[in-house]
DNA sequence: TGTACATCAGTGAACGCGCGTTCACTGATGTAC
DNA sequence: TGTACATCAGTGAACGCGCGTTCACTGATGTAC
């Protein structure tokens, strides 16, 4: 049988897992002071005071590596988003929208080069998998989001314009997802669940990539102002 | 005096100047087609017949025409918001906002790495001169975004949940142009402008970097929810 | 109109850089009997 | 407990690539007298 001492196993996978988590702590320490260009294989092995080539023995391909670093960061964000909403009260949806709201700038802030990976911002040379690097990561970002406006949806569908919108006009497996999770929601209300997620990626993105920094010494009191406007929109009173 | 045969010597500078509108056109094809990391003096040169050095008779360095490009780039977008925005009627803020809100997007999803370029992708090694790539269009943008926001602050300005900014919240040129030419414009007007930049630049920039795509398959129409909405919002009667 | 000179776009070869990836190998760690 | 074997992380040298930039040069275009 597979009794093969597991001790002695262990310390060579204990040893593998370390150096697979120091290649991407090292290679996310680049990524922060230096940029999406400084994650190569030869750039992380000369921090790590190894050969390049040592890498392949932990990824493939160095488009693994890379891939593996969005999930992992975008698996990160999305766990704060969730724990942030999941520490204001179930019913009060106001509370929850502005502590996502809240969580999502503070965690771009807190990791601008991780979010401009997330976001799509390109490492030179770098090609996606098929369905994304990060499709669960992704998931669950989108699901949070809609299960926030699913709970604003009694006092907020009444006051959206009621533009023509039908399950057609969005993909297949959101549709799924939301006919599953939230069947009561229509599909305006995907609508309204994109068009915030934009109004968070909007200023955020301008504020990470610099533009709002030449403008306001106050990004986030803008980001506030428009996050209160945001809950008040949607029928909902603002907290505080 | 000056009275050098003007005729050869237009024509020299005439043969300049459309060697140089070839570097950049080609360039931005090349832009266009695999992306900012194809820019490349190298690639422009292959693409063109020539050797790659030919193109320091036309730009001292690379950083240089990448410059060039974003400032031709933002340059012409800010042409067609201003010219979009100028085909409504002057008393009709409502049209004039969605103009030039449209006219953002279309500008846009015709000219994706153009928008990446200017809204802050990074070519590698890219590292833009003092005071911004495109100074003067930057504040074009500004301006005109500013100039609707000021229009519409009769009706839209009571609405505004009355955060408290100041002008110390905001940079000192962009205080003195609002002070000069919208004299009567307080501080929350200016984080009013930077909201709805935001709301454009969010759709928008999602759409072109794919998240939405995967998504929905009518994003202008979210679009234009968005945008209706906003207009609604500042107490405006949307048109049609 | 013709001739001597200046300008300057473009060439071709080269330098030095960093990159991903491959290959044959070494040597320590772990396994089976 | 000891010995023969298997595994596999890591080395060192190399390949081929594209890049920006420099240098000495050629040769056509334009200029001054």
């Amino acid at each position: 049988v597979n009794g093969v001492g597991p001790q002695t196993q262990t310390r060579r996978a204990r040893l593998r897992a370390e150096t697979t988590a120091e290649i991407k702590r090292v290679a996310l320490e680049l990524l922060a002071a230096l940029g999406p260009e400084a994650i190569s294989l030869r750039g992380i092995a000369r921090e790590m005071g190894m050969t390049a080539n040592a890498i392949y023995s932990y990824f493939p391909t160095r488009d693994d590596l890379v891939s593996t670093l969005i999930n992992d960061l975008y698996t990160s964000w999305v766990g704060e988003l969730e724990a942030a909403r999941d520490a204001e009260p179930a019913d009060d949806p106001a509370r929850r929208l502005l502590a996502w709201a809240d969580a999502f700038r503070a965690w771009a802030l807190a990791n601008p080069p991780g979010f401009r990976l997330v976001s799509g911002d390109r490492v030179p040379g770098y090609r996606a998998p098929e369905g994304g690097p990060a499709p669960e990561a992704e998931r669950r970002f989108c699901t949070g989001l809609t299960g926030i406006v699913a709970a604003a949806w009694p006092q907020a569908g009444p006051r959206q314009s009621d533009d023509a919108y039908r399950w057609a006009d969005f993909d297949g497996d959101l549709v799924a997802m939301v006919r599953q999770r939230f069947p009561d929601l229509p599909p305006p209300a995907v609508a309204l669940a994109l068009r915030i997620w934009a109004r968070m990626h909007g200023l955020v993105s301008l504020e990470i990539y610099g533009h709002l920094g030449g403008k306001t010494y106050e990004a986030g009191k803008v980001y506030r102002s428009e996050m209160r406007d945001l809950v008040r929109s949607l029928g909902l009173a603002p907290p505080g």
